[in-house]
DNA sequence: CGCGTTTGACCGGCGC
DNA sequence: GCGCCGGTCAAACGCG
């Protein structure tokens, strides 16, 4: 049946072509002429039907491998939740170094096995400063509670963490193939403080766990921890598709391009903020700083940058940040990480970017030019506002959404054309119930509610699945140790930690209806 | 007139 | 304690 409505809704104009034809050749009463009509049009609707049956194929395919992704996500969640459910099997511990114990730290490690975007770091400042064990546990139970937050409470816990709905690709590896775009991405990130961290992938950073128990509070970090966006943009400002409102200018040490300090306006609690400065060396470069966790819901055309920074903090959180130096691939994004308390930093004008200024900062670096990076790049600029030189009454965010069914892989948000046809693709198949490939997970996603890709999601009662809860625990402190490359890329180049990432963001934009609809203004942010 | 930007003043952290 | 520097504030200003 869906392929019915496909083929309707496909080549419906088709067939109002030929209709005319039709009714051209009846004026000119050639018999033969209509029979050749009938024929090549049953032949291509022949061709038509096979496409679309490879393609119902395909996408029957890619559910089953999501609805067993999904069960196997549904069952660690479960027993997640049961072991939440005995957090004295974890308090009680202490130090005491027994085998139950062992135990116990088995179970941790096979829980934190689990695909995870946790990003959380937060405010309480009466984190105790007993063992780190049931600082590991009460952090998982934390997020647990995450989801039940208030925004009052969020206020004191202002997690990365990144809610995302559970929406795989289904197949890790697959890219996310989307038309080009001027600029490119890579990621790069850097941390100027001394982090230790110990993350799922059961590896920590050195021996020294019993050294410097004396951790950064996590609300130091959430204050700090930014994420740097480089790219090569010709605009005053990178278009994100948030609202900023301009507070201040300074002309920082080392760079005469001002730094123009934004601050986000959707909300007026908002306490996310922005830095946007021209790197010295090259004029061409943007980079764009982001602080903080949106504690509203944003724009589709936000929230590409938003969980890709958010997802970049998430590396930085989960051990990643504390290596040396290291890259990796991860669909298409080139991460980079470095330690500028270990290593030289790879890329001098780091040292007067932002990120300079002793914030753990994760850096996307758009500037390099790979084809392998054009996707994610892609991704953003297809849910951007148009550039900020256009008309502000006209600065309302275009949607180029395209689900359109000429698609080789799940995520393909390919096709180009104009931007109102993208929409009409994305959209009004959704409004007219002809369904799209993707109009399940399209109603799936909006049938959750907001969603901070910086932070959490807002929704309790939605399908989602918060991945803090289902894998990486970090506990960040002040040393910085040196993981090894191998160890970072094998972080990055984790098909799990590669396929939330995809799904996060291919939840993010398949998702956001409801938020779009919702907002109603959404200004091109002004330049500096 | 309202809203956003500009820009000098101010504040706090950090190093010496 | 002092100076430097990054970051923020808020009054003045400009624009639609």
């Amino acid at each position: 049946m869906e392929k019915d409505d496909f083929l309707r809704s496909g080549h419906g104009r088709e067939e109002s072509h030929d209709e005319m034809r039709k009714l051209d050749s009846s004026h000119d009463d050639s018999h033969q002429e209509h029979d050749h009509i009938i024929r090549s049009k049953l032949d291509s609707t022949k061709v038509e039907m096979d496409e679309a049956k490879e393609e119902n194929r395909r996408l029957k395919s890619s559910l089953s491998k999501i609805k067993k992704d999904f069960d196997i996500l549904q069952t660690q969640y479960n027993q997640l939740m049961a072991k939440h459910n005995e957090p004295t099997k974890f308090q009680s511990k202490g130090h005491h170094q027994d085998k139950g114990e062992d135990e116990d730290r088995e179970k941790v490690n096979e829980r934190e096995e689990l695909v995870s975007l946790s990003l959380g770091r937060r405010l309480n400042s009466e984190v105790p400063s007993g063992s780190n064990k049931e600082e590991k546990n009460k952090d998982v139970e934390e997020a647990e509670g995450d989801r039940n937050y208030d925004d009052n409470e969020k206020s004191s816990i202002q997690g990365l963490s990144m809610g995302i709905e559970y929406k795989a690709l289904s197949n890790p590896n697959e890219k996310l193939e989307i038309d080009h775009n001027q600029e490119t991405m890579s990621l790069e990130i850097s941390n100027n403080n001394k982090i230790r961290s110990q993350n799922s992938f059961g590896f920590k950073n050195d021996g020294d766990d019993h050294e410097d128990e004396d951790e950064i509070l996590p609300q130091n970090l959430v204050k700090k921890t930014r994420v740097s966006v480089r790219s090569r943009c010709e605009t005053p400002t990178m278009n994100d598709g948030c609202q900023w409102r301009k507070y201040g200018q300074k002309i920082a040490k080392g760079n005469p391009c001002p730094r123009a300090y934004y601050r986000c306006t959707i909300a007026a609690s908002c306490p996310v903020r922005k830095q946007v400065q021209r790197c010295s060396e090259d004029m061409s470069i943007l980079i764009s700083t982001y602080e903080g966790t949106h504690n509203h819901p944003l724009p589709m055309s936000a929230t590409a940058m938003a969980s890709a920074t958010s997802a970049a903090a998430s590396m930085l959180l989960s051990g990643a940040s504390s290596s040396s130096s290291a890259a990796a691939d991860l669909h298409g994004l080139n991460f980079s990480l470095s330690g500028n308390n270990i290593t030289p930093k790879p890329k001098t004008h780091f040292l007067q970017s932002p990120s300079s200024s002793g914030h753990p900062t994760v850096t996307l670096d758009l500037t390099t030019s790979s084809s392998s990076q054009q996707p994610f790049l892609s991704m953003l600029n297809r849910f951007s506002s148009p550039p900020s030189n256009v008309s502000r009454s006209n600065s309302y965010p275009s949607t180029n959404l395209n689900f359109s069914n000429n698609t080789n892989t799940l995520m393909n948000w390919g096709g180009g054309g104009n931007p109102s046809d993208q929409y009409r693709a994305a959209y009004g198949n959704i409004n007219t119930h002809q369904q799209s490939p993707y109009h399940k997970i399209i109603q799936t996603r909006t049938a959750g509610s907001s969603f901070d890709p910086f932070g959490r999601s807002s929704s309790s009662h939605s399908p989602q699945i918060n991945l803090d809860h289902i894998g990486i625990k970090n506990i960040i402190s002040h040393q910085v140790p040196s993981l090894p490359a191998e160890t970072i890329k094998a972080i990055t180049t984790d098909p799990s930690f590669q396929s939330a990432l995809a799904t996060a963001l291919s939840s993010i934009m398949g998702g956001d209806l409801k938020i779009d609809h919702n907002v109603t203004r959404n200004e091109a942010e002004k330049s500096p």
